[in-house]
DNA sequence: TTTATTTTTCAGCTTCATTTAAGGAAAAAA
DNA sequence: TTTTTTCCTTAAATGAAGCTGAAAAATAAA
């Protein structure tokens, strides 16, 4: 699960990561509000904690431009004014969940996982076709037959998993399995999409990873199977 | 959209009923947590208002029982009781949101929104006619039917449907799609034009990409189909 | 350490979306 | 009518995008 925080305060921040990343979140954070919005768009995240009060671009902002570009991921507005106005219009920007400051660990993860569950966050296996891949052994299973996967195999499998039938482009892969600063390459996800329809072929799965020239990958249920 | 309430205070209750009747929501309430339960369990509703303060059995547990039944029904808590401890039992109980009384009419209808919002499965996509492209699969969907659309195929296709009924030059087309400072000649237009017209038919589109002798191309919807 | 596994790199190969080009059809103009 | 212009269609050429196998490098396991 990965998690974007939108955050100019670096000591809030920084401990906030600190907890997710404890909790087994994947986190990257976003020092200002144009930077986060740039990040979010990517619709790479499982989650944005934005925090409302920034310099330039405050979170109902950055709530509004994400959501105008039409990126679903759910939004937890954090911060301290507890005035009513504010959360109606939290609310009314897009977001999902309005926490005032200061608030406790346990009621954040409270959220987060509220947030997260309604998101699919909570399921043990991603299914499709006649295939299922098992998020805690990694396993992909389709009928009797497994296949382990590697961490990157299951990273990609996963994404793609959780995004069904949209397209998917190369960028967007490299940037969510790999992370923004890595310095992967296309071709990376060329080679690991190889070795996931070798996988998929070897259990008599359904599934097919469908390249669509340009625009990116895509899974398929192939119906002739 | 259908809400269901579970609330004891009868007075509360209604006004509730009253008030969300009134911004054009079907409403039903039950008045105590038993009811609840069993009316939730049916499925039919988007919306889940849970007072948390019942007599026999609390809001937590309808939660937990709804929850357990695997019915993803979203659920806003509503209670006096504003502790900490609470916030979290009701989140970890399987409730979406939660809100303490009292609360604001604009606050709750925010929430509510927010709710029914992630609820609706955001799908964008550009409709005219019977036929839909879909932006984030690259489809072109008319009923069952559905055709790939290569890239560029797609570019135009979008172009045509944003901009209707108006009619778009070939000029204009090759600037928007192929870029100002391709070297692409209106042959191009005239190809993918030719594309598009053969896919839409295999579709059963009613459709029409007509030509205007010198001032380019339009969509329209051709009624005889 | 060695061995096994996973990830990255790279070069050559394949393929198919796009481009190019040319001839035909239809409309407009002469 | 003929000529000219504009649009349509088809088919072949091309080139960038994607695929693959094998080896190198990195990482984990024994």
């Amino acid at each position: 699960m990965k998690i974007l925080i939108v955050e100019d305060e670096k000591l809030l921040a920084d401990s906030l990561r600190t907890m997710l990343e404890a909790k087994g979140f994947e986190v990257e954070v976003a020092y200002d509000g144009e930077t986060g919005e740039e990040y979010a768009e990517l619709g790479i995240y499982d989650l944005l904690i934005l925090d409302v009060m920034m310099p330039k671009m405050d979170g109902y902002q950055v709530a509004r431009e994400v959501r105008a570009r039409r990126c679903s991921t759910p939004i937890l507005m954090l911060t301290a004014r507890s005035g009513l106005e504010d959360r109606v219009e939290g609310l009314n920007a897009g977001a999902d969940y309005y926490l005032t400051k200061p608030f406790d660990t346990r009621e954040l993860m409270a959220c987060i996982n509220a947030l997260l569950r309604r998101q699919g966050g909570q399921v043990d296996e991603l299914r499709y076709g006649n295939t299922a891949l098992d998020l805690a052994s990694g396993l992909l299973v389709c009928g009797e037959n497994k296949v382990r996967l590697s961490s990157r195999e299951f990273d990609v499998m996963r994404f793609l998993l959780q995004s069904r039938d949209r397209n998917l482009s190369k960028e967007v892969i490299l940037s969510r399995v790999w992370g923004l600063e890595s310095n992967a390459v296309e071709n990376h996800v060329e080679v690991y999409v190889g070795f996931l329809r070798k996988k998929l072929k070897s259990i008599g799965s359904n599934l097919r990873i469908e390249a669509v020239r340009r625009l990116g990958y895509h899974l398929e249920v192939n119906e002739e199977c």
